[in-house]
DNA sequence: CCTACCGATCGGTAGG
DNA sequence: CCTACCGATCGGTAGG
């Protein structure tokens, strides 16, 4: 419901009426509404990061290591929707202290995927691009699939890491 | 105000109080919440629209087509952050009609952008790849850079869209 | 897990 | 552009 209509937009009686108990109820279980979008941010921050850590050290040139790393963050994305749409999206609004922290966190995963693209420049596989910029980039463009990709549509998850991985790596000109 | 905090999260009252009046005085100038959310996202989307009119139909190779396209789409994006990110991520708060309205416009403008990169495939100047896919990929890269942006920051309008239409292109591979 | 309720705040209107 | 206010709804608590 907070990827649906956002979390500002979604009222504990929303969520309890979903569930089929009264809004009261809800705080059984959990202390707060923002509790709960910050469970949900660093479940999911926790699965990026696994994937990335599984990646990022294996013994293989950059660009099979960005290729896989692209893959496994597709791999996520796709097959938790919600918690990727909540985590990459509706993060922001947690309060203070929570804010910062998920800052943190998101900015850790972005230099440890930029870590594999400086690897690449350094190692003259990849052109001489700003990898810091270029990280961005991709995963902007990785962060929005959510947005469109239909479980049941005609792309699967493996079509689509090889798509990103494909284009980002030797462009669009023939 | 709702590209900061979010439309959801934004009170008349918040509105108010930055323009320096009171929440009720508001309504003399528009007709509901709404209203100014709908003006926003139609303004900057003739934005949008303008600048990839006057590319779409030049007489150029398709790589360079696509390039500009890419460049002034930037160049919107960065010049009119506020306008853009309500356009691009707030525009679903719409009510129903208005909803269809702006999902419609969107498609629109992913459509004609999408022209250009069928245009390079079937001439043979880009990759077989799929355009739809693509076209989506790009602007999901290209929309989010409102998040990231710093007007002030070390890299100005001109260089980030060289950036994105190289690295497109081009491929990281060198 | 419920009923009953709190004070605060919401978008918006009436009337001047 | 204001004061004064509407009914609805918000996140959350008390007490069982």
């Amino acid at each position: 419901m907070f990827r649906e209509r956002g979390y500002a937009a979604t009222s504990m009686r929303d969520l309890a009426n979903e569930v089929g108990i009264e809004a009261a109820s809800l705080y059984n279980h959990i202390k707060s509404k923002e509790e709960l979008l910050l469970n949900i941010c660093l479940e999911t921050a926790d699965e990026f990061f696994i994937a990335l850590n599984q990646v990022k050290d294996l013994d293989m040139p950059s660009d099979k290591k960005l290729a896989l790393a692209i893959e496994r963050h597709i791999a996520i994305v796709t097959s938790n929707i919600d918690g990727a749409a909540v985590f990459l999206h509706e993060w922001r609004f947690l309060q203070e202290a929570n804010f910062a922290r998920l800052k943190a966190i998101r900015k850790r995963y972005r230099q440890e995927f930029q870590r594999i693209v400086q690897e690449g420049v350094d190692s003259g596989v990849f052109k001489n691009i700003n990898p810091k910029l270029y990280s961005i980039s991709v995963l902007s463009a990785l962060n929005w699939i959510y947005d469109w990709y239909k479980p049941d549509g005609d792309l699967n998850q493996q079509q689509l890491g090889q798509h990103f991985s494909y284009i980002l790596l030797e462009g669009l000109r023939k």
